[in-house]
RNA sequence: CGGGACGUGGCUCAGUCUGGUAGAGCACAGCGUUCGGGACGCUGGGGUCGCAAGUUCAAAUCUUGCCGUCCCGACCA
């Protein structure tokens, strides 16, 4: 009998959001904390997501043209000292390695030996070692554009960290570029962003709101900063990817020069532009019920799970035989560009196995009995609906329509999300509505309360300050698809021509 | 770095106030009965009680110092 509640989950994301997450993310066994500070081990099943989402995006990359390299993930202090917004943005997360060598202490236990005579930090972002390399294999307008992406880990020594959402260290990807050309630069952040946009939407089954960024949330250096927005199930604001116009900031810095055409000397325009695996993080904020996380067919670890049931041993090797077949039918199938992945669990039957399977967020599960192989079908349930909701299904159609059944399940989540979206987005035109909206009615354990406010922002970043010591709540971003609309600031009142997205932010 | 709390099998925790030589639930292993919605019974393995010093016949328990973790704040691509 059951002895648990009606959810795989405790708490709900009703009961404690915060709490929801821990307990998702152990339950997916997709990464559990680390000994280190800050830091999360990837599982397999965590890790085959970030590998699919690996793949689809660096596919995307490099039909724009992007080749992929690797720089060393040690920067040299000067380096970094070079664009001073830079400095300013970075310096405190930064991790230092002032030693290289360990001996043995008189006191017993090891300490550093060696010091460095010019320290070395760990990267938080490789603007500057790749701006160094730029600028040796830039000397004129024909060697650009130079087109590069890494694959690589990063370290921002943060004070609080989450897993997936903000760790000490982390998986991203991140893109450099150098133009000859100011608007070719522009275009490619821009086209960059797009590629995020529709990687989100298409393959996370995230809704994003494409925009820019105000000069406080810019990125430490850049000129402009383009992001994709997305909310989550707490109405709160998730960045998941930014675009980053950088002018001739960090051309300058890195003495990225070239000869033009007409036999000028310039500096180059570059670009820099990422995500992480925070991508992760916001699947499971994004698409988690209180049963666990759900992922989204394209880039799930695995679509489908085969689950044998086999009450006597008698039966047992009918029902493998049935099962394996069928495991290698459907891994002849493709979807989303890949082959299926399917997996087999022939643990022993009852619920914890289907639970199980349900937690990690498995599109599909399928159970296959003696029942089913007398009748040549399978029995299937959907991740995306209730986990009562059975049917049973025809083998020979359930192969033929497989990439049907996970469309359908790979567009209702991205219809869910939308719809959450649309239903937590409002207009708000006066102040004092504005600060109802962001403030929790019980402020000793705030319930979940807000969303996007669309509200008129005069520009200033007094406001801009003003709303956050207050609310704790940021300008996420100027959307692109803004319309030109005659309003009044929200803080202070004063004329604005256009609405930008207020929330809390993660 | 300020405020608070906590460190006891793999996990969650009880035991600490009132010192007497370590427990529960879950997980794990074996056997049996179960099994198409989270099973049950019996048996078993596993802990220098964060570290160090002190008090004591005796310390998980009292004292001091250190280390670490979490929460709130500050900070934050």
């Amino acid at each position: 009998m059951a002895k648990k509640g009606k959810t795989a989950i405790e708490p709900t994301r009703d009961e404690d959001y915060p709490e929801w997450y821990q307990q998702v993310v152990k339950a997916s066994d997709m990464a559990e904390k680390s000994p280190v500070r800050g830091c999360m081990v990837i599982k397999p099943w965590g890790y085959a997501l970030w590998e699919n989402i690996r793949h689809n995006l660096d596919d995307m990359f490099k039909s724009t043209g992007v080749k992929n390299a690797y720089f060393p993930i040690f920067i040299p202090l000067a380096f970094f000292e070079k664009e001073a917004e830079h400095v300013e943005g970075f310096a405190k997360e930064c991790a230092v390695v002032t030693h290289h060598r360990l001996e043995q202490s008189p006191e017993g236990g090891l300490v550093p030996a060696g010091k460095l005579t010019e320290p070395l930090i760990i990267r938080p972002t490789s603007e500057t070692i790749i701006g160094d390399s730029f600028s040796k294999w830039v000397s004129s307008y024909r060697d650009l554009p130079i087109l590069i992406n890494q694959w690589a880990n990063i370290v921002r020594w943060e004070m609080r960290t989450r897993i997936f959402l903000r760790t000490s260290e982390f998986l991203w990807q991140e893109g450099h570029t150098a133009h000859a050309d100011k608007e070719e630069a522009v275009r490619r952040t821009r086209m960059m962003l797009n590629i995020y946009a529709r990687f989100a939407e298409d393959y996370l089954a995230i809704p994003v709101m494409k925009g820019e960024k105000t000069f406080s949330e810019r990125f430490p250096g850049a000129v402009n900063t383009y992001c994709i927005e997305a909310m989550m199930q707490d109405r709160k604001a998730l960045q998941a990817g930014t675009s980053h116009f950088l002018g001739q900031n960090f051309s300058r810095a890195s003495d990225i020069r070239f000869q033009s055409a007409d036999e000028t000397e310039e500096f180059a325009w570059t670009t820099s532009w990422g995500v992480s695996t925070r991508l992760i993080g916001g699947l499971i904020m994004c698409h988690g019920d209180d049963d666990g996380i759900i992922l989204p067919p394209k880039i799930a670890s695995s679509q489908i799970v085969l689950m044998p049931i086999v009450r006597k041993q008698s039966q047992r090797q009918e029902v493998m035989e049935y099962t394996e077949n069928l495991a290698k039918a459907l891994k002849e199938k493709r979807y989303g560009g890949r082959r299926l992945s399917v997996e087999i669990d022939d643990r022993e039957i009852g619920g914890a196995r289907g639970w199980e399977w349900i937690k990690k967020g498995i599109p599909l599960r399928v159970e296959i009995g003696p029942r089913d192989i007398a009748q040549n079908s399978v029995f299937v349930a959907r991740r995306d609906q209730t986990p009562k909701e059975k049917t049973s299904i025809g083998r020979e159609r359930f192969i033929i329509q497989i990439d049907h059944i996970l469309d359908e399940i790979q567009h209702n989540m991205f219809n869910k999300a939308l719809a959450f979206r649309k239903k937590n987005t409002v207009s708000i035109n006066h102040r004092e509505e504005f600060y109802q909206f962001f403030t929790p009615k019980d402020q000793k354990k705030p319930e979940i309360h807000g969303g996007f406010a669309m509200s008129h922002w005069c520009g200033e970043e007094a406001c801009e300050t003003r709303i956050k010591d207050d609310l704790k709540v940021t300008i996420r971003c100027i959307p692109f698809d803004n319309e030109r609309e005659d309003g009044e600031c929200i803080c202070c009142g004063r004329p604005s021509r256009e609405r930008v997205v207020f929330a809390k932010a993660y």
